[in-house]
DNA sequence: TGACCGAAAACTGTATACAGAATAGCGTCG
DNA sequence: CGACGCTATTCTGTATACAGTTTTCGGTCA
C-alpha cells in the first residue's frame, strides 16, 4: 500500500484539507464531519484524523467539546497579533544573529537573495520573482542565529493564518501604491541585514519588527479598501469580527 | 468504550509517554516501537500515535525518514535558545500588557499572586507554595495582554525541554545559594508588574527578558556543579553534549 | 400550535486487521 | 574467517470494524 512515499496519506490530507479550510471551504464555525470528508478526499479516516489534529494545532481548527473540530474563527486582533508575533520572532533571530554571527553558509546565500530583489524591484517591478526571494529572506532570517528551535518556531508563527510574510503577496500586483511597498521593504531588508553583520543587536532586532509592520499596513489596506482582495489572501476568510 | 471522558486514552497516552522520555525511559536516539509501547501502556496504537504525533510536535520526538520515531536529542545551546525564547516570549506579553492595558480581571489576580510570592520567599521559605504561585504568576503573565495567540505560543515554548518557569523548581531547596535567587526572582516579578501598570512597555520587556535569565543561570549552575541534580530537572536528560 | 420525549441515524474515539517496507538473522560463497 | 545475499520477522502506515455518545427527527401530549 506504500507504494509512494512514506505517509503520502496523511501529506496530502494535511495539504488538501489546510488549504481547503483557508480557502474558505467550510462555513463559520462548521462543524467537519470525518466521514465525509475522509470519502471527499479519497483517503481513510485515519490519515485525515492525523491532518485534523494538526491543524488544530497550528490553529486553523478548534477541538469541540463534544467531540470533532469545527473552524476557526479569528477576529481582526489575532491576526494582528499573528503578525505581531512573527515580527517579535524574526526580530529574535535577527538580534542573535548579530550577538552570534550569522551562519556563514547562509550568510553568503543572504546577499545572493538581497541581489535578486533588488533586481526585481529595479525598473518594471517583477512581482514573481519578488515573491519568490522574499520568502527565501525570511526563510533565511529565521536560519541565521544558528538555532533550530527559533527556526522551528519562527515557521510555525509563519502558519497562523495572514501571519506568513508572503501572505499578501498573492496577486497584489495590480494595486498601484503596492510598488512602493515592495520598494520600503527591500530598503528595510537591505537595513536588517546591514545590522546584522555590523554586530548591532538592538538595531536589526527593531528593524525586524517595524518590517512586520508592513504586513500590518497592507492587512489594513486589504480590510479597508480591497474587502474583495480579502478573499485572495489565505487565512481572511476565516475572520469574523 | 468512552465510559471516561472524552478521549481518556490519548490524554494518558500524552501524559504517561512524556513524563517517560522527559524522565530518560529511553536510551539516547532511541527508537520507539509502537507496538511493544502500546502494550506496556496498555492502549492500543491508535491512540498512542497520536501522542507520539503530539511530542514530535512539541520537539521531544523526531520522525526518523525510515519510519517511526525516536527521542530527540538536544545540545546545552537548545536549552538556552528555549529559555531565550520564552524569555522573549514572555517579553512580549508584558510589553502588549503595558501598551494596551492588563485584562481587569487577570489584574486583580497578580496582585494576589504576588502577595503569595512576598509571603512565600519572606521569613522560612515556603518552597512549595512559591512553585505553585510562580508557575500561576508565568501563566497570568502570558494571558494580561489579553491575546490568545500569544498565550498559546507561550504555553507552547515553556512546553520545550527544560523551558517552562517551574523546571528549575523541582526540589531544590536544599541548594544553599537557591534561596537568594528566588528572593531576586520575587524583586523581578515585582518589578515586572509595576512596570505593566505603569505603562512603561519597554522596562516591562526587558525585565521579562532578564528574568528569564535566571533559568539560564541556573540551567548553567546545575550543569556545572550539580550534575547528579541534573537527572532531576525534566528535560535535562535529553541533552547530549 | 408548541414543547417534550424517544428512537434511529450519524458521528467520534478506540481497537484491530492488513499490506508493504525495513531490519535482523542465517546460510552460503569467496 | 569475513562479506554478501536471501529469507523471515518486525514494524510502520493505512484501512476498517466496533462501541458508545451525540444529534436529529418524528410523534405524542398539553
Amino acid at each position: 500500500m506504500d507504494r509512494q512515499e512514506r505517509n503520502a496519506q496523511f501529506a496530502r490530507a494535511l495539504i488538501e484539507l489546510r488549504s481547503m479550510v483557508l480557502g474558505a471551504a467550510f462555513g463559520a464555525g462548521e462543524r467537519l464531519p470525518e466521514t465525509a470528508l475522509a470519502e471527499r478526499l479519497s483517503l481513510s479516516r485515519t490519515p485525515l484524523r492525523q491532518a485534523m489534529d494538526r491543524l488544530v494545532d497550528e490553529g486553523l481548527l478548534e477541538r469541540v467539546e463534544t467531540g470533532g473540530c469545527r473552524v476557526a474563527q479569528f477576529k481582526l486582533s489575532d491576526i494582528k497579533d499573528a503578525i505581531e508575533l512573527r515580527g517579535v520572532l524574526e526580530g529574535t533571530a535577527a538580534r542573535l544573529a548579530a550577538e552570534r554571527g550569522m551562519v556563514p553558509a547562509l550568510a553568503t546565500r543572504l546577499d545572493e537573495v538581497l541581489s535578486e530583489l533588488d533586481t526585481a524591484v529595479a525598473g518594471t517591478l517583477d512581482f514573481r520573482s519578488y515573491q519568490k526571494f522574499n520568502a527565501e529572506f525570511h526563510d533565511l532570517l529565521g536560519r541565521l542565529a544558528g538555532s533550530t528551535i527559533l527556526a522551528k518556531e519562527l515557521e510555525r508563527a509563519g502558519r497562523l493564518p495572514a501571519a506568513s510574510p508572503s501572505s499578501f503577496l498573492q496577486g497584489q500586483e495590480m494595486i498601484p501604491d503596492f510598488r512602493e511597498s515592495l520598494t520600503r521593504a527591500q530598503q528595510q531588508h537591505r537595513a536588517m541585514a546591514d545590522a546584522i553583520r555590523a554586530r548591532e543587536g538592538a538595531r536589526a532586532e527593531a528593524l525586524a519588527r517595524e518590517h512586520a509592520r508592513l504586513a500590518r499596513a497592507n492587512l489594513e489596506y486589504v480590510m479597508r479598501k480591497e474587502p474583495a482582495l480579502a478573499e485572495r489572501v489565505p487565512g481572511l476568510s476565516l475572520i469574523a469580527d
